[in-house]
DNA sequence: GTTAGCACTCTCATATATTGAGTGCTAAAG
DNA sequence: CTTTAGCACTCAATATATGAGAGTGCTAAC
């Protein structure tokens, strides 16, 4: 209604507006420089001369995909711009063949920990995409408990060792208020392994809790000091994410501002906010999992943009993968990076669990 | 000899030099701007009048300990400034009773776990000092053996777990040509126990593969196939030290200019270097403990400071903490933080390793 | 609907003057 | 011989003017 606010109630465009819409974000994607109209029809060769997709240019401004940094500079485009034309634009570039090689051969070797195969990909992503890499752990609920080991440690201590089904070995340490003699200790693995092979890791201590109701008398002492171990015992808050190619960022044009880059730095430090990002993506972008930021969400996170997915295991989503850069990053080639390398890990992943 | 060497021969300064050489240091650590003659006089109280202090400060320069940073403008510290400031100038500014009491009080919860210890420190550090903070997990040659256990992970791998005289458990797997069964698996814990507990980490592979020789030929094989796991379990190549309050750092002045930015947050990612910088602290400093860059040894760590203190364990040197900022650092305050907070982490780790 | 033309705006780079902090040097005072 | 006052000089930082270049918006003609 007011005089600024673009009117998104028929998002129609036409096509001379797409296609020109087009060529103004690819254009920018390339050069981080502000797009003219004159640039437009000599670049992409349009046959139109540059008053009349200036015209366009201007529609578009006030459509709200477009923007201009000041009177009379190129156009950029808004978060709405790239959102419009990652949604309807943008044709998702499919990898050579080379590119698929060479992610396929990073995978080859050592792939005998799920750590190692997550680690490798946040480096894979960062290396071949020039961008920060991140690769989350698998959600505890799609990993289950294959074993239980109990350890003592000390005279009061007591290592509590849990593998998973991906053959990564948990191990925390519980401190106790009473010794526990030998035999009661065997029993408590016997009785751990026997009632909670399994189980999800993240629905353990409920289980657990669970349990110990149905129980009859005479197990109650044991299930209740499970219970009193599982209690004092920190459930494992390990590492969530891989991150890494941090530094390639730095030498992107937007983040060569200090205040830019430092808010970037900061938001890289907090993993808990990158996975958040990670989701969004996700779940924002149709299938395509491409979050970019926009003012609205005061995220801390203005001017980036990442492209996600989930790799899936045994079937089922199992985590995130994907890599975090400028606002203006090459999504038409990331998205088929980052999905092919989270179906690789996916794969590598499910094998690895059996 | 020549135009601009400065001639270092004797070292030795009159008191009056000494003097201003302390508050040109001193004003530079609290404002971070140039010194000039006048602020000297004034800030500083010195009944002499600033064309005196300008021929002092003329000298100064002459012998390496100031430069200017163009003609005409206040003067700053050399590194050779700096380095003579912190071994003959500086008094070591004891710890105010509050600020003990915080750092024995932050150090009183949750004391169960090197790593939690560590990660804590560095936190700490980072907290009080306002530069980030390091710490460094104790040397593989302060940890011992004191526990191995043999658990079989699926079909052909198997976890080596093994906990140390910290009590923490270092957990590998290993990924074996041929499966070990059940008895053979028994038999090859208890012979690791038997021969390795007390062995130190770092000397760990180097033991077996003594033991290896000197073992009858009954024992022969069980020998080799420890060789074998221990060969083809990698090293425990962990983390090696917290990290924390990075962020900080790029609000001091220094950090302001990008180029310079992006080369401490380069050398902040390799933590190599880091522990090189500490190491060069320790032996650097003469008891004090401080590196300061200077341009001769170029490790790409040009204007910045480390402060740091090794942490005892049994009376032994068992690992190093420090912080890291900018060249100009209140030194004297800091020496004092990291020796206090290094104690109580020696003294934790002590009752911890029991 | 499209285009050419033109006036206008704004950034960027360059040149120029001004100010202020600080120096080096010299000559006089202690 | 040491200290000081005075003065000319240097240099960074700031503001100011200027022109070029890129790009726009608008209007009138095709």
């Amino acid at each position: 209604m007011s005089n600024g606010t673009p009117k998104q109630s028929v998002e129609a465009l036409n096509d001379r507006e797409r296609e020109i819409l087009n060529a103004v974000v690819n254009s920018y994607i390339m050069t981080a420089e502000p797009v003219g109209s004159r640039t437009v029809v000599k670049r992409f060769g349009f046959d139109l001369s540059a008053a009349t997709v200036r015209n366009v240019m201007a529609d578009l401004e006030e459509q709200g995909f477009l923007q201009q940094v000041h009177t009379s500079s190129g156009r950029v485009p808004t978060d709405l711009g790239y959102r419009y034309y990652v949604d309807h634009l943008m044709h998702v570039q499919r990898l050579s063949l080379q590119e698929r090689r060479r992610i396929e051969g990073e995978f080859q070797n050592r792939l005998d920990d799920v750590n190692a195969v997550l680690r490798h990909t946040s480096h894979l992503l960062a290396l071949v995409t020039h961008q920060a890499g991140i690769a989350e752990l698998p959600d505890s609920g799609q990993t289950r408990v294959q074993r239980f080991e109990l350890m003592p440690v000390g005279e009061n201590r007591l290592a509590v060792l849990m593998v998973d089904n991906f053959g990564t070995v948990h191990s925390m340490t519980a401190l106790l208020g009473t010794a526990i003699e030998a035999p009661r200790l065997e029993s408590l693995t016997n009785f751990l392994n026997h009632n909670f092979t399994g189980t999800s890791i993240g629905s353990l201590t409920e289980s657990v809790r669970l349990k110990v109701g149905e129980l009859l008398d005479e197990q109650r002492s044991l299930a209740q000091s499970t219970l009193e171990i599982l209690d004092i015992m920190p459930m494992p808050r390990e590492k969530r994410l891989f991150l890494e190619g941090t530094v390639q960022l730095f030498e992107q044009p937007e983040f060569q501002r200090l205040d830019q880059a430092k808010e970037v730095f900061g938001l890289l430090e907090e993993h808990d906010r990158l996975i958040d990002l990670l989701r969004k993506a996700v779940s924002d972008g149709e299938g395509k999992a491409i979050y970019i930021s926009n003012c609205d969400d005061n995220m801390g996170s203005e001017g980036i943009g990442v492209v996600a997915s989930s790799y899936h295991v045994e079937g089922k989503p199992a985590g995130l993968i994907g890599v975090l850069g400028p606002r203006r990053m090459p999504y038409s080639r990331l998205t088929s990076v980052v999905q092919y390398t989270a179906d690789m890990v996916g794969r590598l992943l499910t094998r690895l669990g059996k």
